[in-house]
DNA sequence: TCGTTTGCGGAAATCGTTTACCGTAATCGA
DNA sequence: TCGATTACGGTAAACGATTTCCGCAAACGA
């Protein structure tokens, strides 16, 4: 039967002696050199140039030196992608940013970029907004295969439990201990400690009723959260960074009656500030503001505003230690960073 | 000859039958399902698994939903180190942030993520300071893979020229025209731009003393450069966040008997501003002062403050757009973004 | 002089995808 | 009913590094 049957049970009947020839890909002029050329023009094996490039100490002097030679004569680097795939590191965090015109929030960035890039460790970015929550971020990035998240501004979104299918990434927030884990929260957050902080501080000055721009409020607690024989009056912002709102908000806790805000930043705080200005109340006389990271910014305004210090760089870089560790598998241990509330000119007594 | 003959001309000389048998790896326990596994549950091969993921067009119905449910099931996310080698595309971009704090930098920044998030690119972030200038980080950058950098606040380091070894990764600064490379960098910056307008602006004004702070002077311009009939003091500032160095660079200019200051963010003319009020320098009778950017601060102040209108957005938006084009091999046109100087309470007319 | 230990360096497998190439089955027109 | 298209899907070769085995040679002790 000279005809190719049709129903063969073998996959390749293939014709006569055309055998197993290597198909070979038209090789693309290969455009950047890899660690085979180096390799090459050092006349040594992959094996030796890939160890003298990340391993020097294992190969004698002389190859560590030819090796060398050939890098400098290619300009070879490496090709990330291949490295990752087969040390299966990445070497990659993601960060999550919210509120990206904070300063304080940047400072964070900042400390931590510093102390991962020091590890060798590259930063992806994402910036969280209203459209594209925090959560959302953290997926998209462990789907970029970062192995571990910051989350700088605001707190952990507490459904924001970061599993990759697999594996957990490790994920920390600025300033707040690890292993955060949605619900298990302890209030040690820099945001439940500063808040603190400063109601007690209102309080003590006579303040009866605050509001809050842009706090994160805690689980379960309801827009307007008494304290002690105080209230407290939760406004959501979706961008903390757009001044309007800000602004808007301050008009509706001023006709609330409160006698001071707190907003959760220093910009904001600034807005408000120009905002109560605006409506011919004086600062802080008729009213107190009070304003988060206790920035530059805050001894720039007139009146210079009281502000919650958060230890902003110490804490991003705690952060990425926290991620460098847990990514080793090493121990951690975890210092307190506590706020302090540096008071100036915009908070005086409570009135009414 | 019994004796297993040292001086053999094969390199395995195996022990008898031992032959070709393929030396395999202890599995290590196989952490996270890869594209063979999916492939296996669907009962299709990878290759099909692959299409039916990146490019579902072109397989059968069946089969995507096959595969779709095989991926649901193991909770399957395709490996991005193993995706960009074999598809030689990292799909990362590096961003280069100088003046963090600048709240105009960060827009860029943040109209710059978004758009490049929307074409599936990733961001690398890396910040300059005065130790890891700009040039470093975009080497840096290049190394880790990136296949383009986009540069945010400040114009580009003239020594920026970045090539990887084979290959120019392209590069832009935002508000800047592509191809600005180095010594060809023609005046359209914004830096240049928005700083002609400033000065013109003042000396329309009769100031024929100017201070800068923190504006990245011209190539070979004197520190103290003619312009017309006035005299622009230029004061480099290493870190344009720093409020006290920002104050200790007014104090220097108002020694020097300038009449106007332009500071290179809203956030150090609000520094300046306020070093001005703490020399009891009335703003603008004795002193002008204009900021840059535009950013919501500017209108918190008090006098509010004259600032150059950046489009920031655009600017970062349109940066990311010449990259992903630039990457593609595409065309881009460029649109320009010219600066406006927004007047308000900050600036008046000079005197001496 | 001859077996051991040590250590350097090479061959090849491996990481997990994508994709070029080709076989097969189904569809269609004549 | 039979050849020519077409569409689908499988095999296996890359991609470019790291790393595990081993072979070989030099150094060493007896």
């Amino acid at each position: 039967m000279p005809k190719p049957n049709p129903s063969s049970q073998f996959v390749r009947a293939d014709h006569g002696a055309a055998a197993p020839q290597p198909r070979r890909r038209i090789s693309h002029a290969k455009a950047t050199p890899g660690l085979a050329e180096v390799a090459g023009a050092a006349r040594v094996s992959t094996a030796s140039a890939s160890r003298a490039l990340t391993r020097p100490e294992l190969v004698s002097e002389s190859m560590r030196a030819r090796v060398l030679d050939a890098v400098a004569a290619l300009g070879y680097v490496a090709n990330p992608a291949a490295r990752s795939l087969s040390t299966r590191r990445p070497d990659l965090v993601g960060a999550v940013l919210r509120t990206p015109t904070d300063p304080i929030a940047l400072q964070m960035l900042e400390a931590a970029e510093g102390a991962l890039v020091a590890h060798g460790i590259g930063v992806l970015l994402r910036i969280a907004c209203a459209a594209v929550p925090e959560a959302a971020c953290a997926r998209a990035l462990a789907a970029r295969g970062v192995s571990g998240v910051v989350f700088i501004g605001g707190a952990i979104a507490p459904e924001t439990t970061l599993w990759s299918p697999g594996r957990a990434v490790p994920y920390i927030g600025c300033g707040q201990p690890p292993g955060l884990d949605g619900a298990a929260a302890a209030g040690e957050t820099f945001q439940r400690r500063g808040r603190a902080l400063v109601e007690q501080y209102l309080i003590q000055l006579g303040h009866r009723r605050i509001g809050a721009i842009g706090l994160r409020r805690e689980e379960g607690a309801a827009q307007k959260a008494p304290r002690q024989n105080a209230v407290v009056i939760d406004l959501e912002v979706d961008d903390l960074d757009d001044g309007d709102a800000v602004r808007t908000a301050t008009r509706l806790l001023v006709q609330s009656q409160v006698t001071a805000i707190v907003a959760a930043s220093d910009v904001a705080a600034a807005a408000a500030l120009g905002e109560c200005q605006a409506l011919s109340l004086a600062v802080p006389h008729q009213i107190s503001v009070v304003g988060w990271g206790d920035s530059g910014l805050a001894r720039c305004l007139h009146p210079m505003l009281t502000s919650v210090r958060i230890q902003a760089r110490a804490s991003g870089r705690s952060a990425a230690e926290y991620l460098v560790a847990a990514m080793a598998g090493r121990e951690f241990v975890w210092r307190d960073l506590p706020p302090k509330l540096v008071i100036r000119e915009s908070t005086g007594p409570g009135v009414d």
